[in-house]
DNA sequence: AATAATTTTTAGATTTGTCTAAATTTATTT
DNA sequence: AAATAAATTTAGACAAATCTAAAAATTATT
């Protein structure tokens, strides 16, 4: 199936907002693309008729199955473009979205598979956010605790549960992302702190209160 | 300023005829856009206005400065994004140019600044034609036919004047590929054949109808 | 130089994606 | 349950990029 830039935004769009509420509503859509209400219920007949979406008038819709599959190739794309953008090119990951926003309408099939392959079929974003496979599987990665995280095995920064401006802060300062690999050299059973070594930086000793907080994607 | 795809892929056509013929005519752009010479006269309105082509109705028309300047942005684009394709993901160059035609309307400047520094400042493309830098000079290269290319010398493929089924055939079979480095060991006077030495293959031997249909770069 | 042929442009439609303003349907209050 | 509010859709318009068919300008030919 062939689709416009527009179509493929509308999908992508519509599948983000599913997640969190299973059907989604047209004003929410309007809202997250920029655009009025009247916009979106025109594209939603458009979308119907291709077959891509369950859609009554006044009641709410959602993708099928067909327009699930589209956008989570879409979202492929776009996550294997931020970690192309971050990994190669060496860009901060939070200017990446952007251009990844234009990257990912080009929709040859060829490229996806070489550029999977280049980058090391890599499962997570950037952000932390899981690249759906070639068959549109989102793959199942385990969240642990950096404690849990072998020695000298690298683990990626999934998320930090205490997001307080200290440790926001203190984050900052010790360079720890989300999406950084992270390796832990040493556990001092003294007082439980990590030294960690980060990519591109010199190792560093965390506290136990602050490695508490950090988890990370280990498989 | 911020254009169009179509607008792009107007101004860039434009210039791939000005090189040959100076002074550009609507049946020959709407012959290679593909397109109709009434879309044609449509669009050299729009590009007057925004002062990228000098215009007089039925007397042809060419870019001007500024619009020389942004058909140059985007063939640096197209032809960056070729070179990426083919050194890094492995596409074969005959296959890339689709692909770049739709990368090259991503329009981030960052992305093709590091995009660049990260292939390592290539002067040429894989089907050998030359990059612009990013204040849209070309770079001047010589091209020489292989016969000129002193003994012992590298040289890089810079294209190939035959273009035959056969000897696409033949190319292939001896690896010989724009853009590959090429050494020649011996000149047999007898027929002037040559005995060849590319990277990672062993020395060969091809004759002279082969040899004088293949051109290379060489300072 | 008149006519024919070619090239280019205009006029008017069409498609895609958007908009505003008004109408309709559904949800919420009193 | 009637009135009000909110959400959604329709109707009609617009801009971008294209098209066909016809008109206008230029070029070539006799």
């Amino acid at each position: 199936m062939n689709l416009s830039k527009s179509e493929e935004n509308y999908i992508k769009s519509i599948y983000h907002l599913q997640v969190l509420t299973s059907t989604v509503n047209t004003n929410a859509l309007a809202k997250l693309l920029n655009t009025k209400a009247a916009s979106v219920t025109d594209m939603l007949k458009k979308l119907k008729l291709k077959k891509l979406i369950q859609y009554e008038r006044y009641y709410g819709f959602k993708l099928n199955e067909k327009g699930t599959q589209t956008a989570l190739s879409i979202i492929r794309r776009h996550r294997l473009w931020e970690f192309f953008l971050v990994a190669k090119l060496g860009f901060n990951w939070d200017k990446v979205h952007i251009i990844a926003e234009e990257l990912e309408h080009v929709s040859s099939l060829d490229l996806i598979k070489k550029l999977d392959s280049y980058l090391g079929n890599p499962k997570i974003d950037p952000h932390g956010d899981p690249i759906p496979d070639v068959n549109g599987k989102l793959p199942v990665i385990k969240q642990i605790n950096l404690f849990q995280l072998p020695l000298k095995k690298t683990g990626i920064i999934s998320s930090v549960s205490n997001q307080s401006p200290q440790m926001l802060d203190m984050l900052k300062h010790y360079g720890i992302a989300i999406g950084s690999q992270i390796k832990i050299n040493k556990e001092f059973d003294f007082d439980r702190s990590l030294e960690i070594k980060l990519s591109k930086q010199p190792a560093c000793i965390i506290s136990e209160q602050v490695a508490k907080n950090i988890f990370v994607y280990y498989d």
